[in-house]
DNA sequence: GCCTTAATCGACAAAAATAGTCGAATTTTT
DNA sequence: AAAAATTCGACTATTTTTGTCGATTAAGGC
């Protein structure tokens, strides 16, 4: 019951980028890749579901990158994990193509596997990539208005 | 984030021999693979764990076989599937050895991973396999007393 | 217009985790 | 002694995860 790099890693890049909302620019793959000790690359290739979501606008070209462009207060950790990691089920018979489960649907464990799902879910939905941003440097740092101009380093000691 | 096959085949076990709580002989590895579904190797190997965490009582040679020695209402489903799969941690730093991330014990995150993982075992703990076991078959088929004397379709079909 | 910058895309590769097998050895009953 | 069953360690196969690479496309600045 792992949450996967993916869905970790997405996190850490939203965090990177709501730690930057405030630059002129928009910040290069290369830039996150480097903050968050991931490779470039991958960086840009993970991006591309955060884009596809509507959660980061990407610009390409000269002067491009990325940048926030749906408030994270509006993200749930739920959607932010199942955009990376697609839909979180705990046991693949809950899975919206299940038809490789033949027994009942009275199925007694499935239902406590959809109940379980459920909450799961529900304990995900209840928390913003906002409010993971903000305990993540509410410490010493200050409050939060000091946070959007944060260096890099303090972020990458804590983050995940 | 997945409960893997082990962890419900693993259950399934359990199901499998509470349904025959009331039999004269243990129960073979061949009789829980047939009904299960699982490769009578497999289930030999798997069933191993839940001897090992006392779970389940298994005896060797000419009437040998396996059958539960603890209390199922006992046994939370956190018990049975962590017997299985080993901790659940939702991300790697919640390990017990967890040397392998040196970010601060204020971040943020693992903060929240802490408490998230901390909710999901709370849910698994509130609930036994004896609990599974009841609503697994408590419908048309009766009350718990035709439980264990049911047959192996019954179950078959009822169970994961 | 051309050059530079940067994201984009699809195919591919490596590594790790998961799932499962096999056969010889051991234990117990009859 | 024979038969029945679990036990154990090593081994294999499959799938999933985690990445990499190079060519392409788009935008900006001169």
């Amino acid at each position: 019951m792992r949450i996967s790099t993916k869905g970790r890693y997405g996190l850490r890049i939203l965090l990177d980028l709501a730690a930057h909302q405030a630059d002129a620019r928009p910040r290069l793959s290369r830039e996150i890749a480097k903050s968050q000790q991931i490779s470039e690359k991958y960086v840009s290739r993970l991006i591309l579901a955060l884009r596809d979501a509507g959660i980061v606008g990407s610009f390409r070209g000269a002067r491009g990158g990325y940048s926030i462009v749906k408030p994270l207060d509006k993200v749930t950790l739920l959607e932010a994990i199942e955009t990376m990691e697609g839909p979180l089920e705990v046991v693949e018979c809950l899975a919206a193509d299940a038809a490789n489960c033949e027994r009942s649907e009275t199925c007694g464990p499935r239902q406590f596997w959809r109940k379980f799902n459920d909450e799961i879910r529900g304990i995900l939905q209840k928390y913003t990539v906002q409010d993971l941003f903000n305990s993540c440097c509410a410490g010493e740092q200050g409050g939060l208005s000091t946070l959007v101009s944060l260096t890099d380093s303090a972020l990458e000691t804590a983050v995940d």
